[in-house]
DNA sequence: CTCTGTGAAACACTTCACAGCG
DNA sequence: CGCTGTGAAGTGTTTCACAGAG
């Protein structure tokens, strides 16, 4: 009963957030259900492949739980992300407090413009795309938010250097080696796919 | 045959840009696969549900072929997008070149800050968020850049004035009525499921 | 008596493999 | 002969429904 099914990994990052935002002492699988969007089995479902956490007719232990979802989820200790390209999505991201509050932080910016390495951005300082091999022990994830022509060249460099997680933003679809989980947030794309469905959900 | 299956919708905005650039007068579905990652079996269930689109021995036409996926995604109109809060993410939103290239046309910023209202970001006007009702016939998808507290209010307003398919990018997991199609893209949602592949993908 | 945990059924999606068109 | 389009098989995911723990 090992191997979290994908679709299952997904949501528990969302049941982390939604059961620290109930802040209760025990929450049942219903009342999770309904913060997150999905239905009450679904939730039992997923947690079952944390082991038996929670207690029959009461629902689940709420710290227990959270130290479960984290654990899982390989949030016990802080999380450092590295973000490359340092235009404006990267600048953006750069600024987004929430990544700090969620135990993440950004090691560092890097970009390959000389007027801009050296300097800090949000307080995060901009590196040379050279130092990251130097520098991979910092960071565990990668932001790629460079243009789509680099985006592939810089998956690439991540790669040997030892990265495994990449959140890309380039829109371009990027497939790393097996071994290097890719996640493609293509803004494009996203509206494109809203654009299917605004056309059907009858006016 | 008719309702595409959600997976199938999401790889149809995939293929659009992945037969775009390969350029060419006929593609196999071998090509757009490899393209853009998926399996050629896959492209070709997920093309048939646009109708017998291909030539056998052939491929695709590409003109053809991308013109039935345009109008599969509701892409023959240009469409109007409005961003919802100029802060950090809002801005960067709004000077992200790739929409317009995509067929997709920022119509306005909103925001409540006095300070912005009537300012322009990257050239694109700030409005305050109570004229979006007013504003509404001119955008068909809006974009949600706010901080988590303000999001749930801003979907309800946005559904109240007609919005039928909404990006979310604050960090809450929205859910609009069931005629509203509402994506919710968090990233450090996204950041916690890479921290998970990060522990098991073998080091 | 409530709410979890889970077999079993249902459903959704993907892959296989090949008939048959051009 | 190459490549599409698709039944059929396979796999993954969700829902149902209920036994049983607390």
């Amino acid at each position: 009963m090992r191997q979290i099914p994908r679709a299952t990994v997904a949501r528990l990052a969302r049941y982390l957030q939604g059961v620290e935002e109930l802040a209760k002492r025990t929450v049942s699988s219903a009342e999770i259900a309904s913060a997150v969007g999905v239905s009450a089995a679904q939730v039992r479902r997923d947690l079952s492949y944390l082991g038996h956490q929670g207690i029959r007719g009461v629902g689940y232990e709420t710290e227990h739980l959270l130290t479960a979802l984290r654990r899982e989820l390989g949030l016990v200790e802080n999380v450092g992300v590295a973000i490359v390209g340092a235009g404006n999505l990267g600048q953006a991201l750069a600024g987004y407090g929430g990544f700090e509050e969620r135990g993440f932080s950004v090691t560092a910016i890097y970009d390959i413009d000389a007027a801009k390495i050296g300097t800090s951005i949000h307080g995060h300082p901009v590196r040379h795309v050279d130092s990251l091999p130097a520098d991979s022990e910092a960071f565990a994830i990668a932001i790629i938010a460079t243009p789509a022509e680099a985006a592939g060249e810089v998956l690439h460099r991540l790669s040997a250097c030892g990265v495994r997680s990449v959140l890309n933003f380039a829109p371009a679809v990027l497939k790393g080696p097996p071994n290097v989980e890719v996640r493609n947030v293509d803004l494009s794309t996203e509206l494109q796919i809203l654009s299917f469905y605004r056309s059907r959900n009858g006016s």
